[in-house]
RNA sequence: GGGCGAUUAACUCAGCGGAAGAGUGCUACCUUCACACGGUAGAAGUCACAGGUUCAAAUCCUGUAUCGCCCA
């Protein structure tokens, strides 16, 4: 045997990765193309957006799907996961314009809608090249030819083929809405971009004057507020139009919860009791008496502005609440919204707001102040003029744009909508396609899909999450006041109704009738009812005339972009919306505009692989679509999952994946949600570099067990000194983001954007166990090729098999079996733990000790059965381990391809042709020949005696140099198989001679330890003190089991009522100490009556 | 306020009705020709708390506390 080891001693995961990674992206295996004669397996990555660089949350998602892909790959799938990046609207325009800002300091008005979008393509740009950089590091095997951009040709057409459609179908309208409004970025945010913080603030009590009091009436109706400049747009004063009702109905829930509650919360609700009874005898009457006001249709006036207010009754004046009165701002307010909503026809809607957060001309003399200023004014006005009431101080929640971090502004504004709740003649779905078929709604057969399973989740649980958030119905906002987007395609005016006949039958003469065939939508809408119609060729113009009056809208959708019509249309006086459409919009049809939907063959796919029918192959969407499983965090179910499943299912008809795989999010050691803003973000990057790509994955993968978030405690790396701080542990410095170092005191940064202070590198140590494992496997793939040289092919036949080689074979088959049922399962960490197991507990610690004997003798035929069945131990486990730890494996594997180009277990195995890399080598397949249950309790005794004589050995400080003699005492029915089987025994106990013998008595000075029905005699102990303690240990400890035993078996309804197989277990396990206990009791006697015996004849 | 989840060894997590488990860390011994990122052995837990169901509860039910995440 020549011992040329090729491999270094240790794991030096930086020496291969890249030549890896290159490799694979020059095989091609990550391309997928499509094979009508194979089962294809998809994956759409969750695209990253371009915000910035990924980080340990986006490493769990994208390992999650890498070994999915892999395993399926190597199961003989067309594996394709598409990978592709997202635009991020706000997310990204807002970076780059606090770039512009702070380096130029230009505003997005300075550089223009052209100046800025170029911008953001070059920050585009560089930051997809910068994912798909850190993506490859962590070995991706993802499609990067058919690498999709949110914004690019194929995924723009898709875009605007949907919003067409669903505009034709009228599920596309525009509607007043209030929306959160971003001052600072002049833009409505979605309510996931909102987050809410508590401040100390003031509840201000204002007096509205009553216009001709009677002689009973107040002179004054008082309302409170948080934010007094909405005044300004107020348009009522609500009263509840049943307060007695109410403040009883109140007391009474109140006295239902008191019962209840646990005690230190009933002095406060009693506190609440007292208040309202309090105010049904001191407030009640006024509260009525204002009711009979609003009755009698009276008003109050503005103060400042001097405008008349109705007094309104409504249900949103909580009489047990405040003053008792609300003051109505419909366009400020969301409550006061809905309150408008209920009495349109009485009350008016006033917008006082700007968009840059200023007052405008409706604030009268507070035109043009910033909102705040206004509030000081209004404040000290309504101070000057006597009509401020009580100030409270008051902790008050205001809402928060997550994008400029500035107060979001409730504000009234025209907005687009998705309809997607029910609608009135059912949505087509799947229009055109063979799969087409109706839904009440949308949001409907979204519901359905989830609900007929055609849909499944893991865990199974987040189907609720689905559920209820789709089961609210509520319609989709879909524009967005920004530039980064793609722009709505619909260009409007608007008409008097005197008009609309005229202009309309202009539009539809030039664009209907010439234009049609390049795709043109023509909506006609009231503005102030609602009602809309399509306009198609067997419009009758004539029907308009008994229309409502009012103004309209005239909305024309463009379905491509056309220069010609774009003019023509400027010209009969329509203009282009200047929003552009929510990025989820285009993310949601991302399984199917990146397959190159509406039509693969046409798609522009601008150099990249092509989506069209090649080589008598069937095209992309026809292949790829629907896909297999998309793999995500919890939070993105609502946002993304939903709506890919609606999307999917309108313009193919069919759900775009049938699995969702929900994965953890990854906390720190406080349990907080890591990210980069917040300082306890890894990046990926520093991982890998610290501990290598596999050691990463493997730790990512291992605590993948679908319970629970991942808790990763922080490390900081000093930049000054080097040491390793616990971030949950150390003291901040000047700031949140700074901390002080544990050993030099030195300030760290760890957001790495302090200019005067030293970033620290941030890890964590749980890698450290990542790494660990890589180098066990390292030296496990050392050993077998320092052997593995010039090996003759055997022709391997059952009864050439040792113990050992039958026992590792089974173990081996076992292990295909958990591992793969584990992947079917979505449970990542139990299919690594049954290959960690495998390969660290059963090949190295037991078979390559057992074969290190056989190896020695070369040449023989038992050498070379070992070497083979070593080699194929070996190369099955490189293939089971390759989805979690791809580099190691992929490195490992070709240097047993070299070494020992063919291998399997001839005779034995089917023979496979060995594939060139193991990215492409096919998923191992367990064979039932080689299963061998009874050989598998057999050797467990055979591992259990083992551990019996290392235990006394190492408890009576037995160094392992010394030589030892050992006595085996079976049962006379075992002693013949044990003997046949000793040599696992001798070898791994590491014992010199050994004896067995079911008559045997104890030796006398030696140790003993009962195993089952096996009593283990080591020779020679010159301790009996200790052994005297040990034994009396093993029989308290043998007794405790004992009384637990007998305990229950006394038990009658035990006896009676458990199942009799568990009632046999325990008469089993009783029945067993017992001997056990005997037997060791018989060996403490023994060792008492010797007195203290020393030395010994047997001794080597 | 509503929903979902978590609470098990010092740390990170499995187990989810019938003998308390793993990895790391810790302790002792060992540099044996794959590996000290190693080997062998060991110590370590009132399974958050309080009730209940059951012959039997870490596991099921009901509360309570703390934490996290969604949605209002």
């Amino acid at each position: 045997m020549s011992k040329q080891y090729k491999l270094g001693k240790t794991y030096s995961p930086a020496e291969f990765e890249k030549h890896i990674s290159l490799k694979w992206l020059d095989s091609g295996s990550f391309h997928a193309v499509p094979d009508h004669k194979r089962q294809s397996y998809v994956i759409m990555m969750p695209l990253p957006n371009v915000t910035g660089a990924l980080h340990m949350g986006h490493a769990m998602d994208n390992v999650m799907q890498d070994m999915l892909i892999r395993w399926h790959r190597m199961k003989g799938d067309v594996a394709l996961w598409m990978p592709g990046t997202d635009h991020a609207g706000i997310a990204t325009q807002a970076v780059v314009e606090k770039r512009l800002k702070e380096l130029e300091g230009l505003t997005r008005h300075n550089v223009g809608r052209e100046g800025l979008v170029e911008r953001i393509w070059k920050w585009k740009d560089q930051f997809q090249a910068r994912i798909v950089e850190q993506q490859q590091r962590m070995g991706c095997s993802a499609d990067w030819e058919r690498q999709r951009f949110t914004m690019d040709a194929v995924c723009s057409r898709a875009v605007r083929h949907t919003f067409f459609r669903m505009f034709r179908d009228g599920l596309i309208f525009r509607g007043k809405r209030l929306v959160n409004w971003d001052s600072f970025l002049q833009t409505s945010i979605s309510d996931d971009e909102v987050y809410h913080e508590t401040v100390q603030g003031f509840f201000w009590h204002l007096h509205y004057p009553v216009i001709d009091p009677g002689p009973n009436d107040p002179a004054t109706v008082v309302v409170a507020t948080t934010r007094p400049e909405t005044m300004l747009g107020d348009t009522a004063v609500a009263v509840h139009p049943d307060p007695k009702g109410a403040l009883e109905e109140d007391l009474e829930k109140l006295k239902q919860d008191i019962k209840k509650a646990p005690a230190r919360e009933k002095a406060q609700i009693e506190a609440q009791i007292a208040d309202i009874e309090t105010r049904l005898r001191d407030k009640l009457s006024g509260l009525l008496h204002l009711r009979d006001m609003a009755r009698d249709k009276r008003k109050v006036l503005l103060p400042l502005l001097n405008r008349s207010l109705p007094l309104i009754l409504d249900e949103w004046a909580k009489p047990s609440m405040g003053t008792g009165c609300v003051k109505v701002t419909p366009a400020h307010d969301p409550n006061d919204y809905e309150v408008w909503i209920r009495h349109k026809q009485e009350i008016d809607i006033i917008n006082i707001l700007n968009p840059d957060g200023t007052l405008n001309e409706n604030a009268g003399p507070y035109a043009g102040l910033d909102r705040y200023e206004a509030r000081n004014r209004v404040v000290s006005d309504l101070k000057e003029q006597g009509l401020m009431g009580d100030i409270e101080d008051r902790q008050i929640e205001i809402g928060h744009s997550d994008r400029s971090k500035t107060p979001i502004e409730p504000y009234l504004s025209d907005q687009w909508f998705i309809k997607m709740g029910d609608i009135e003649d059912d949505v087509v779905m799947g229009r055109g396609t063979s799969k087409e078929h109706r839904s009440s709604g949308l949001v409907q057969a979204a519901i359905d899909a989830v609900r007929q399973g055609r849909v499944s989740f893991h865990p199974e649980r987040f189907v609720k999450t689905y559920l209820d958030w789709l089961e609210e119905k509520r319609d989709w906002p879909i524009s967005r006041q920004l530039w980064w987007g793609h722009r709505i395609p619909v260009w409007s005016r608007t008409v008097e109704k005197k008009d609309l006949e005229d202009i309309l039958a202009k539009i539809i003469e030039k664009v209907l009738k010439d234009m049609s065939h390049k795709g043109a939508g023509i909506r006609v809408v009231n503005k102030e009812t609602g009602w809309s119609r399509l306009v198609d060729g067997s419009f009758d113009i004539s029907r308009l005339k008994d229309v409502d009056e009012g103004l309209f809208w005239i909305d024309v959708c463009l379905l491509n972009e056309d220069k010609e019509l774009e003019t023509l249309l400027d010209s009969l006086g329509l203009m282009q919306d200047p929003d552009v459409l929510d990025t989820w919009f285009s993310s949601a049809i991302w399984p199917h505009s990146t397959l190159g939907w509406p039509d693969p063959a046409t798609a522009d796919t601008e150099g990249g692989a092509p989506l069209g029918p090649q080589n008598g192959q069937p095209d992309c969407l026809t292949y790829f679509y629907p896909g297999s499983c998309l793999v995500t965090g919890r939070d993105i179910i609502t946002l993304w999952v939903a709506r890919m499943i609606i999307t999917g299912l309108y313009n193919m008809g069919d759900v775009p994946f049938t699995d969702v795989f929900i994965h953890a999010n990854i906390l720190d050691g406080k349990g907080e949600r890591m990210s980069k803003s917040k300082g306890n973000g890894i990046d990926p990057v520093d991982i890998i570099e610290t501990y290598g790509v596999d050691a990463m994955r493997f730790i990512l993968c291992d605590m993948q067990t679908g319970n629970q978030d991942i808790r990763l405690p922080v490390t900081a790396i000093c930049p000054q000194c080097g040491s390793h701080n616990d971030l949950a542990a150390i003291k901040h410095g000047r700031s949140v983001f700074t901390y002080l170092c544990s050993d030099c005191k030195a300030e760290f940064d760890v957001l790495g954007t302090m200019p005067d202070t030293p970033a620290a590198k941030l890890i964590s140590e749980r890698f450290a166990d990542g790494s660990k494992f890589c180098n066990k496997l390292w030296n496990t793939a050392r050993f077998a090729l320092g052997h593995l040289v010039d090996v003759p092919k055997v022709n391997i036949k059952q009864k050439n098999l040792t113990l050992e080689d039958r026992w590792i074979l089974s173990a081996l088959n076992r292990t295909i079996r958990e591992v793969s049922k584990a992947l079917e399962d979505y449970n990542p960490s139990n299919a690594l733990s049954a290959a960690r197991d495998f390969m660290w507990g059963e090949l190295c610690d037991w078979y390559l000790e057992l074969i290190k004997p056989r190896l020695a003798e070369t040449r023989t035929e038992t050498a070379r059965v070992a070497l083979q069945v070593l080699a194929a131990c070996l190369d099955q486990t490189l293939r089971l381990l390759h989805p979690f730890v791809p580099f190691i494996t992929e490195y490992l594997y070709l240097q047993l391809n070299k070494q020992v180009p063919e291998r399997g277990l001839p005779g034995l195995t089917k023979e496979e042709k060995i594939s060139p890399m193991l990215i492409t080598a096919s998923w191992p397949q367990p064979v039932a020949s080689l299963d061998d249950p009874f050989l598998m309790r057999t050797f467990a005794d055979l591992q259990a005696a083992t551990c019996g004589v290392r235990e006394l050995r190492a408890s009576h400080g037995i160094s392992p140099h010394e030589k030892i003699i050992v006595t085996l005492k079976p049962s006379h029915e075992r002693c013949e198989d044990l003997k046949s089987r000793a040599h696992v025994i001798e070898r791994l106990a590491r014992i010199d001679k050994l004896h067995i013998d079911p008559s045997a008595c104890r030796p006398r000075g030696s140790a003993s330890k009962v195993v089952g029905d096996l009593s283990i005699y080591v020779h020679d102990i010159v301790d009996d003190v200790k052994e005297k303690e040990r034994l009396q240990r093993e029989i308290q400890n043998l007794e405790k089991e004992i009384d637990a035993c007998s305990k229950k078996l006394s038990n009658e309804h035990f006896i009676n009522r458990a199942p009799a197989e568990v009632v046999q277990k325990q008469k089993n396990r009783l029945s067993v100490f017992k001997k056990q206990k005997e037997a060791v009791v018989k060996a403490l006697e023994e060792l008492f009556d010797e007195g203290n015996y020393s030395g010994g004849s047997d001794r080597l």
